[in-house]
DNA sequence: TTATTATATCGTAATATTGCAATATAATAA
DNA sequence: TTATTATATTGCAATATTACGATATAATAA
């Protein structure tokens, strides 16, 4: 008990988890919007903007990372981290779909 | 140490993280498309489909609907549970804005 | 070479989540 | 009233997440 019993459920709902629980932190929806805001995307300005020690921003980046919603790129000393424009994709029409479903059944309860 | 620093993000940023967050579970993306397939939504229907025990169905169900992505509404012996259209769009709106960001940015790295 | 700077990893404490058996509650049925 | 049925809550063990100080790594600068 305790772990996510993740074999028996699908792929798709697996890889819409993992991306949903991915960003459901604040400090990672921080970094998201961050990135969508500035033109260049050096880690370390992440870890100017957020409230949070370095390591603990390097770990909220790694997750992300691991999730696929951004990608890095070594630049020098530094890294370059973006969004991950196909994977936002996936999780835009996942919510897409969603609410194009309710208005088209028009749904009797709730 | 440990707890989410909660009070250090926009209310923004702590609102999407929850939803995302309550989306974040396999077993709560099977309910939220469950909920999209059938007409009708009783509770028990949803313990069947599940390969979880009850008392984890209900305890699912209940973190969906603290978040808002469902509501519930009694039927006699039964709870008849659906998903919140206003609050689906706005992670729907979420999304569609990232990807419309990055589209119209045409950025450089990565 | 030895700094310096930027980022990652390790180790660990505090807290949260997951899952379920047992039990409680609340509504209808007999 | 006493079942029965449907859902929720409690309690707890297993596991995962969050946060950060200390430290490691890796690149450039002096």
């Amino acid at each position: 008990m305790g772990a996510t019993k993740t074999e028996h459920f699908t792929d798709y709902q697996n890889k819409i988890a993992t991306l949903a629980k991915s960003i459901g932190h604040p400090a990672r929806v921080a970094i998201i919007e961050y990135l969508l805001k500035v033109d260049t995307c050096i880690c370390g300005d992440i870890v100017n903007e957020l409230p949070l020690a370095q390591p603990t921003v390097s770990q909220h980046l790694k997750e992300l990372k691991n999730a696929g919603i951004i990608k890095g790129n070594i630049e020098g000393t530094a890294i370059c981290y973006c969004i991950n424009e196909e994977v936002l994709n996936e999780l835009k029409q996942f919510f897409g779909n969603i609410v194009h479903n309710i208005q088209e059944k028009k749904r009797s309860c709730c």
